[in-house]
Parts: structure tokens; C-alpha cells; sequence
RNA sequence: GCGGGUGUGGUGAAAUUGGUAGACACGCUAGACUUAGGAUCUAGUGCCGCGAGGCAUGGGGGUUCGAGUCCCUCCACCCGCACCA
């Protein structure tokens, strides 16, 4: 028989269909195991060399897992709502529930295509009613709740509502919220009530900026604004304030931090986690302006510094700006406010170049009664603290800066080690030259500050946190409604007594009606909008209420669908409890470095508030995270000679031409050679083309980049399976080298793996005659270590999740029983078994041939034996300082005494010792000798 | 700007605990078999050197009997930064 790949996996793909061989039951008996991948959006492109990267592995470990006795559940689903299908249909017309069907469904052929053991009778997809659902249920256990401070976890809100109407929130107020007794809530009124309410609701309406845009008269994503215009027309933009909802993940920020240490996630990850959330302690402090009612509030990690406030600084979006600005600077603030507008908080951060406006107001220094000038500056942002702060300049690098350019006058508070040169950062050393605290040490310093402020009651000791409450709104078509009308503008989830909905109206879920047109709605809504069918809506009562337009961002449908897979058809409930009882979290998710604080940030909020309101009973929904690098791509560029349309230079002599380069289709070239013809054919405008050859070719320029259709070096794995098989394609995706590190791809590496599939293949059958040589004789000595060497080698490598070296070491194990001739069932059929998990087609069609029944992925995993491996002797490294000159054998048991005098007389060591005698032989039993002269 | 990561032959990489640097492959060179080769097999292949040998893990410095691995410092590249998912 030949080894017709294409053929073989086509048969193992059907039989595994028929006998349901992937289905995982919810049968209690066995230890589970829950593999995770993170699930695609499935986008028009479809997948690339790339993407299953990341499921190979899982697919590998799952199996394996299966194998060694566990209930593995390893399934696979769809992040079906998004921006790109809206894009699409805004273009095209196209609803997004077609395009996005007609996606999955090529994505399902093309994963399939691969041979993955996903058991497709759990699919989920986000933007299914039936799951989206639940998703609405969860945001309405979100606005019912609040988080009790004092419990440290979420409870319904009936019990805040008790609280306020007991004893009034002095206890548990926010902020820049006021305070209220329990006789004044008792007196307020439903739309009182509601607002307090508002300040405490997990899930919670409050204003926040967009991008607007005047011309296209929508609102616009962070990605769809290009340079600061739009990226559809290149039209104008500028921040706006709209009404929005948030998540308040910023209650949870401490449980976020302090969960890490439960999680084995790589150290990397959990670090971005908790640069992300940004908890840091300082102090609160406010300062007086000049001859104004106002106060500025500023948040410093410095208060000890707080004598070299030499100006402050505000974020431009403040209101507070309007009332400080003296008449003389009115025009300049407003056309610096102006400016900021248009740029980006990325923008903002990043920018070199310092700009600011000086506001014409004076703040007064609270301990030294200084007058200090206030300033407004992009690099102070609005959202991280109160948004103000007091510049050091002599000890903080953009403050220092800042004075600088605007030449304002530093204060130093370091004495010598401020040499005026560059601010002094550095924590060590005394406070100088302020008053009260001069000569302390930072941390006396503080202390006395903090007692200083205490006592003139201008602040208190505050904790802050860079994290931000989670904008959950989107003023778009696809995705999620809200649950939520309002009734004389106070919102209410549908199921709530006081908006009195008729029965059918009260259930879940509020369906995404269908539109004509994905156009936005007036002042900003989405489309949802302009449908007054769905706006409007009549309650019981006969009054007409409004429903909420916006709808949830991405992350809400995958915060939560790893739970929706253990029990995927419940009606009854978004997890079966028993269910969720069995699997409990993920085991192992593996997915890449972008998701570090997006995703998995709000996948563990949601978890633990689920874990808080007592639905699920675990509280980090990740244990094990693996990430899988990117597969890059390798593009080709051609040199098109500048000021011309056609006339292209080859790369070796574009230096003596001013070229532009161009990305060129990876398929139209071999290696480096382009392949004239074909390129004058890929484009209309390129049919007459002209080319300057070097050698009679022309070669193309490489780069390593991003995989992305717009630059022409995406591969698609159907061509690669296509050619060598789904096998194949496997083994070298994870040969290619370890799953966490970026690489880029290249298919002409492929080779070596398919030459080993093929020698492997002839283990079992001549290659002449196609007849099986397998034979029943007992394996020798030999056999047996190399055998199981390559266990024990192949099962620590897929705990360690190496499955670059696994098949490095097949390749060892297959050229060393070519080399011994051995074609024996009782060493195939184990080598069978542990080839299954990587190469899961041809070790069914070889496990079959050794006369096996059943499918190989059920069978019990080789154990490992060591006394097959183990050796009497050992050959040592000998090294003459630390340089390796030789080899010499040894006994395992020998001991130092007993190899020096052999080590001594060694021809080789006598020579390099050149008659100086030696100082001493280090002796590393198992490892090296070394002799050092 | 802030945060995280990665640098080893022509290429992808290995070296799991500080102990023989380059396993396993790609590519390349030579040869065998063959009507043929994009099949298969054999030998070689880090760099310099005829050789003995020397030099080599991004650059520089350090700790150690011994450093790709630990420490300091510099450089380059990649990823994320809150409305892409």
C-alpha cells in the first residue's frame, strides 16, 4: 500500500463523523479535563497558516489527555459578532447574519480540513439568539448588582436599597457622590432613587467621549480613525460625549490583582495584568484657586514632594478650565482645547513634543500659601486619577520637561543631587528646602505630610488605579441588544415590575430585529435607531416606552462562552449547575499575547461576579493559559522605478533607481525569483510591465510582517494540506519551533516533515512491492530503549507543551528503526500510539494495518519503562579548564577516586597538561569532568 | 511615551537544573540507483586555518573551575495601549 494521504485522511475524517468518535459526554465518572482555545471571529478572509497554530496544539494536548484515562472537553465556537461584518454590509449591503453564516461555515471546512478532534454538537456562536440570550441575562444580573466594599463581593442591589433606606450611604459613598440619611432616601423620588442607585449598579449608565465624526455623521472605533481623520473618506474627527454603559470592573480591580497568584499564566502575562489595573497608594490633596470658589483636586504617589509644585496641570477636557480661564488666555485655551480634541489618547502619550496652554489662574499652595500657575496639557489625561496634577519639575522627567520649554522656574527640593540638568528620580536621599519636612528622609517626609494634610483637612491617603471602568456601549448594528426601556428617561431592565411590560415583551432574549439599512441613527445612535417598530414599545398599561439603541461591545459574548460549552443547549439556564460542577474552569486556554488585558481581564470580572451572585463556583475561569506566538508572514516586494506606472527594478540594483517598493502576491513567486508572466497577468495595469533582470531574473525584496491579505503573503493551509496532508501540516506547524515565540512561515520547510511521514510509513510497508513487512518477532534490547527513549522523550515534551522537539524526536526514532531494520508489530504499535495525537489520519489507517479495531485515539497511551533505558556505562565530557578536549567512558556507579587516575593517565589530558601539574579535578557525576591546571 | 517579549549557522531551531553549543530539519555540495526525478539512499556542511589549533550564542563588562543559561549595561526588532476581535 502507498501512502495516499489524501486518500487516507478523506476515510479517517468520515469514520470519525460516523462513530461520533469526538462527542464528549457529560458522564461524571471519569476525571475531566477542559481544553480551551480562544474562539476566532470568523472574518471574510478566512484562515490562514496562522490561525490554527494555536489549535494544533490544543488538539495534540487533548488527545493525548483522552488517551491517558481523562473526560476531555475541547470544543470550539464562534466570536460572531463584530465590526468588520457591519463594515461589510455598509459596503455591500450584505445583512452580517450572511456573511457571518457563509464564514463559519468555510471556517468549520477549512478546521475540519485539518482533523481536529472538536466535538461540533457543542458549537456556539455568539450572535445566536439562543446564546445571546443568556449574554442579556448576565448584563441583567450586572445592573441588579452592586459591589458591597465591606464584603468585598457583589450582592443584589434589594440589599443596597435596604441599606440606603436603614441608614443612608455614609458609609459606602462614592466619591464625588453626596451624602444622604435614611429619612432623605426615604423622601426621594423614583427618579432619585434610580440616579443613587446608578452611582452603584455593576452595570451603569454614565457620559464618556467617542469619535464622531461631522461628515460621515457616525460614530467611530478606535481602528476606523486613521491620522486623525477617518479611515472611510478621510473626513475630520473629534472626541464627543454621549451617554454610555459602563462596567464597573474597577470595584474588582484588588480581587483582579490578588487572583493572579492563584493562576498558572506566564509571569509576562499576569505582569501586563497588573501594569494594566495600575494600583498605586498616594494622596489625594486639594488645592484653592486664586480668588475663585473652585478647588483642584490632584491625585500624587509624591506628596513628600509637594514643596516643588512649581504649576499645575489640567486635562484639556476638564470643565473646570472654563470657569479658571482669565479673558486675556480665553482664546488660546480654546484653541489648544481645540487641538486636543482631534488627537488620540494614544497620540497623546506618545508625543515628544511638548505643548500646553497656560490658563491666566493661580492655584494657592496649601502649606506654603505659593502662588502657582495653573496649565493645561495633553499629557495629562482626563480618565487616570482626577485628572489634574501638581508638577515637580525637579523631580519628574515630563514635568522637568515641561518647565523647560515653557521656561518656568524650577524649585529644588533635592539639593545636590538635582544638578538642574534633569529631573531627580531617584527615591533615596532627604527632602530639601521645604519648610516643615526639610531634611527628612521620603518616608518621614510622607508621614508628616500625610499628618500635615489630615490635619488642615485638604485630602486623605487614597488608592488609585489606572484601570477604568469597562465602556460597554456601541452605537452599532451587530451585536447584542440591551435589555433595557426607558420610562420617562430612567432605565430599566424589561423584566422590572415598574415599566409594566407586557408579558411576551418581558422575556429574553430582545432580539436583534432585522434592518434594510445599517446607516446610523440621528445625533450619533446606531441604527437600531431608526426603526421605530423596535424603538417604541407599549407597555400593559397602554403607555409608549423607548428601548435602549445601543448595543454590547465584542467582549460580551466572550466573557462568558467558555461556560456555555459544558452545557450548550440549555434553555433552562446559561450552564447547567451540574454541569459546571463537573468541569469547573478551563484546565488549559491557549490563545495569543493581544488579548493580555482586554479578554482575559473581563472574562475573570465576569467570572467573578458570577462566582460573587453564587451561579458559578469557582472564581478564575482560566487556570492554565498558554500563548501561542504569531505565524508571520514573508512577504515579496517588487521596485517600481519612481514617476513611472510599469517599470519595475530588481532588488540587487534598485540602489541605482529611487524606487517605490510594492507588496507582490507570495504566489507568484518561487523563492526570491518572480515569476514574470504570471505577475504581468496578476494586474491589468502590469500586463505590459517592463523589467530591469540581474542574472536573467528578477528577485524579489523580503520582509517578515504580519500575515494580511493586504500585503499579498497569506497562505492558505487548504493549499498546504491539499499538497502533503492535514498530517503533515500538523507536524509542521509545531515543528517549526516553540508554540510561544513568533515565527514566520515558510513552505518550503515542509519537505522534511513529509519525508518523514512517508519513512515512517515504510517501517510498515516495502516500498517496491507496496506489501505490508510487518513481522510478529520479539523486540531486541535495543528496540525496546529506542522505544522507549522516545516515550519518555514524547510525554514530558507534551507536558511542557514542546511539541517542537516531540517531532524532532520522532524523527530520531523513525531513522534509528530504519537503521535497525525493524518492522516489528510489538515496537510499531506503541510508535502508533504515540504518533496519534500529532498525526491523527495516518495513525489510524497504520493502526488498522497492524490488525487493531477501533479508533487509535481510544486506546491507553504506551507507559514508559526505565529499566529498558538504562546504561552501565556513561561517556564523560573531559575538559581541560573548562575547554572540552576528550571523551572518556565510565561506569555510572564510578566516583571521583575512581576515575582521576584514568583521567590522569589519558593521552589526551597528559597533553594538554604539557607536564604542570593539576590543581584539581572537578567531577559532576552523570555530567563532566574538568581538570583544572 | 508606558507596558511586555525576543535576539544562537545561509534558514527554522535544540541545549528541560550553570556542565560536550548547533540535536532534528530546510537549503547547499559531492556521489549512488534510475529511462526519468520535486522519489530513495550515502557522505559532507558554524566561521577562520593546509594543519595544529583558534574564534563563535545581538554589543560591552562581571560572577564562576565552567555562562546561550546568572548579574550589570547598551543596541536592534516584534507585540499591546482601553470602540478590531
Amino acid at each position: 500500500m502507498k501512502y495516499n494521504y489524501n486518500a487516507i485522511e478523506q476515510k479517517w475524517k468520515d469514520y470519525w463523523v460516523k462513530n461520533n468518535v469526538y462527542q464528549v459526554s457529560n458522564s461524571y465518572d471519569k476525571p475531566k479535563y477542559y481544553v480551551l482555545d480562544m474562539f476566532p471571529y470568523p472574518s471574510g478572509a478566512g484562515l490562514h497558516v496562522g490561525h490554527p497554530l494555536g489549535y494544533i496544539a490544543t488538539d495534540i494536548f487533548s488527545r493525548f489527555k483522552k488517551m491517558k484515562g481523562f473526560n476531555v472537553l475541547h470544543p470550539m465556537g464562534f466570536d460572531a459578532f463584530g465590526l468588520p461584518a457591519e463594515q461589510y454590509a455598509l459596503e455591500t449591503g450584505q445583512h452580517p447574519a450572511v456573511t457571518t453564516e457563509k464564514n463559519i461555515k468555510r471556517y468549520i471546512e477549512q478546521l475540519d480540513n485539518i482533523g481536529f478532534n472538536y466535538d461540533w454538537s457543542r458549537e456556539i456562536q455568539t450572535s445566536d439568539p439562543k446564546y445571546y440570550k443568556w449574554t442579556q441575562w448576565i448584563f441583567t444580573q450586572l445592573f441588579h448588582s452592586w459591589y458591597n466594599p465591606g464584603l468585598r463581593k457583589a450582592e443584589p442591589i434589594d440589599s443596597l436599597i435596604a441599606l440606603f433606606a436603614a441608614e443612608g450611604n455614609a458609609t459606602i459613598k462614592r466619591d464625588d457622590e453626596a451624602v444622604f440619611t435614611a429619612a432623605a432616601w426615604n423622601s426621594f423620588d423614583e427618579a432619585t432613587k434610580r440616579a443613587k442607585l446608578m452611582q452603584h449598579r455593576l452595570a451603569y449608565l454614565d457620559h464618556a467621549e467617542v469619535w464622531w465624526c461631522e461628515a460621515l455623521n457616525t460614530v467611530l472605533a478606535n481602528d476606523e480613525v486613521v491620522n486623525g481623520v477617518s479611515e472611510r473618506g478621510g473626513h475630520p474627527v473629534e472626541k464627543k460625549k454621549m451617554s454610555q454603559w459602563f462596567l464597573r470592573i474597577t470595584d474588582y480591580a484588588d480581587r483582579l490583582i490578588e487572583g493572579l497568584d492563584t493562576l498558572e499564566w506566564s509571569e509576562a502575562m499576569k505582569e501586563m495584568q497588573r501594569n494594566w489595573i495600575g494600583r498605586s497608594k498616594g494622596a489625594s490633596l486639594r488645592f484653592q484657586v486664586k480668588d475663585k470658589e473652585q478647588e483642584i483636586e490632584v491625585f500624587t504617589t509624591r506628596p513628600d514632594t509637594v514643596f516643588g509644585v512649581d504649576f499645575m496641570v489640567l486635562a484639556p477636557e476638564l470643565d473646570l478650565i472654563a470657569n479658571i480661564t482669565t479673558p486675556e488666555q480665553k482664546a488660546d485655551v480654546e484653541q489648544y482645547i481645540q487641538y486636543v480634541k482631534s488627537r488620540s489618547e494614544r497620540e497623546r502619550m506618545a508625543e515628544k513634543k511638548i505643548s500646553g496652554c497656560f490658563t491666566g489662574a493661580y492655584a494657592v499652595h496649601p502649606f506654603s500659601g505659593r502662588l502657582i500657575p495653573i496649565w493645561i496639557s495633553e499629557y495629562v489625561l482626563a480618565g487616570y486619577g482626577t485628572g489634574a496634577i501638581m508638577a515637580v519639575p525637579s523631580g519628574d522627567d515630563r514635568d522637568f520637561a515641561f518647565a523647560q520649554h515653557f521656561g518656568i522656574t524650577i524649585t529644588n527640593i533635592f539639593g545636590d543631587r538635582f544638578t538642574g540638568e534633569a529631573a531627580y528620580t531617584e527615591k533615596d536621599g532627604t527632602i530639601e528646602n521645604s519648610d516643615f519636612i526639610s531634611g527628612m528622609s521620603i518616608k518621614e517626609a510622607t508621614k508628616a505630610i500625610f499628618e500635615a494634610i489630615a490635619a488642615k483637612n485638604l485630602g486623605e491617603r487614597k488608592v488609585n488605579y489606572r484601570l477604568r471602568d469597562a465602556g460597554f456601549s456601541r452605537q452599532r448594528y451587530w451585536g447584542e441588544p440591551f435589555p433595557v426601556v426607558y420610562k420617562n428617561g430612567i432605565p430599566y431592565t424589561i423584566e422590572e415590575s415598574a415599566v409594566n411590560l407586557k408579558p411576551e415583551d418581558q422575556q429574553l432574549p430582545v432580539v436583534l430585529p432585522h434592518v434594510d439599512s445599517y446607516k446610523p441613527g440621528p445625533e450619533g445612535q446606531g441604527p437600531l435607531a431608526n426603526i421605530d417598530s423596535f424603538v417604541s414599545i407599549e407597555n400593559a398599561a397602554g403607555e409608549t416606552l423607548t428601548r435602549e439603541t445601543n448595543t454590547m461591545p465584542g467582549y460580551a459574548g466572550s466573557s462568558w462562552y467558555f461556560l456555555r460549552y459544558m452545557s450548550p443547549n440549555d434553555d433552562a439556564a446559561f450552564v447547567d449547575p451540574e454541569a459546571c460542577k463537573y468541569w469547573q474552569q478551563v484546565d488549559l486556554y491557549v490563545g495569543g499575547t493581544e488579548h493580555a488585558v482586554g479578554h482575559l481581564l473581563y472574562s475573570r470580572f465576569w467570572t467573578k461576579v458570577l462566582f460573587d451572585l453564587g451561579y458559578v463556583n469557582f472564581e478564575e475561569p482560566f487556570a492554565k493559559l498558554l500563548n501561542q506566538g504569531m505565524i508571520q508572514g514573508s512577504s515579496r516586494f517588487v521596485y517600481r522605478i519612481a514617476g513611472t506606472q510599469d517599470q519595475f527594478v530588481s532588488a540587487g540594483l534598485k540602489k541605482q533607481h529611487e524606487v517605490n517598493p510594492l507588496h507582490v502576491d507570495v504566489s507568484l513567486v518561487d523563492g526570491v525569483v518572480l515569476d514574470i508572466e504570471k505577475f504581468k497577468q496578476w494586474r491589468a495595469e502590469y500586463a505590459n510591465a517592463q523589467f530591469i533582470l540581474e542574472d536573467d531574473k528578477y528577485i524579489c525584496g523580503v520582509e517578515t510582517e504580519k500575515m494580511s491579505k493586504s500585503k499579498y503573503n497569506v497562505v492558505n493551509p487548504d493549499d498546504i494540506v491539499k499538497e502533503y496532508g492535514a498530517d503533515t501540516f500538523r507536524m509542521y506547524e509545531m515543528f517549526l519551533g516553540p508554540i510561544e515565540m513568533s515565527k514566520p512561515w515558510d513552505t518550503k520547510g515542509i519537505e522534511g516533515v513529509h519525508r518523514f511521514l512517508k519513512k515512517f510509513w515504510r517501517l510498515f510497508f516495502d516500498e517496491q512491492t507496496e506489501q505490508s513487512i510487518v513481522t510478529e518477532e520479539a523486540p531486541t534490547a535495543e528496540e525496546l530503549k529506542v522505544l522507549h527513549k522516545t516515550i519518555k522523550k514524547i510525554t514530558e515534551d507534551i507536558e511542557r507543551f514542546s511539541f517542537n522537539t516531540s517531532v524532532s524526536q520522532f524523527m530520531i526514532l523513525t531513522n534509528e528503526l530504519s537503521d535497525l531494520k525493524c518492522h516489528k508489530k510489538a515496537i510499531l504499535g506503541d510508535a502508533v500510539k504515540l504518533l496519534c495525537p500529532f498525526a491523527p489520519h495516518i495513525a489510524e489507517e497504520l493502526w488498522h494495518q497492524l490488525g487493531n479495531e477501533g479508533s487509535v485515539t481510544a486506546a491507553d497511551y504506551p507507559e514508559f519503562v526505565a529499566s529498558y533505558i538504562e546504561e552501565a556505562n556513561k561517556v564523560y565530557p573531559v575538559a581541560i579548564n573548562g575547554k572540552h578536549r576528550t571523551n572518556i567512558e565510565f561506569p555510572v556507579t564510578a566516583e571521583q577516586t575512581d576515575i582521576e587516575p584514568v583521567v590522569l593517565a589519558n593521552d589526551v589530558v597528559t597533553k594538554w597538561l604539557e607536564g604542570k601539574p593539576h590543581k584539581k579535578i572537578i567531577f559532576v557525576k552523570g555530567k563532566m569532568i574538568n581538570v583544572i591546571v
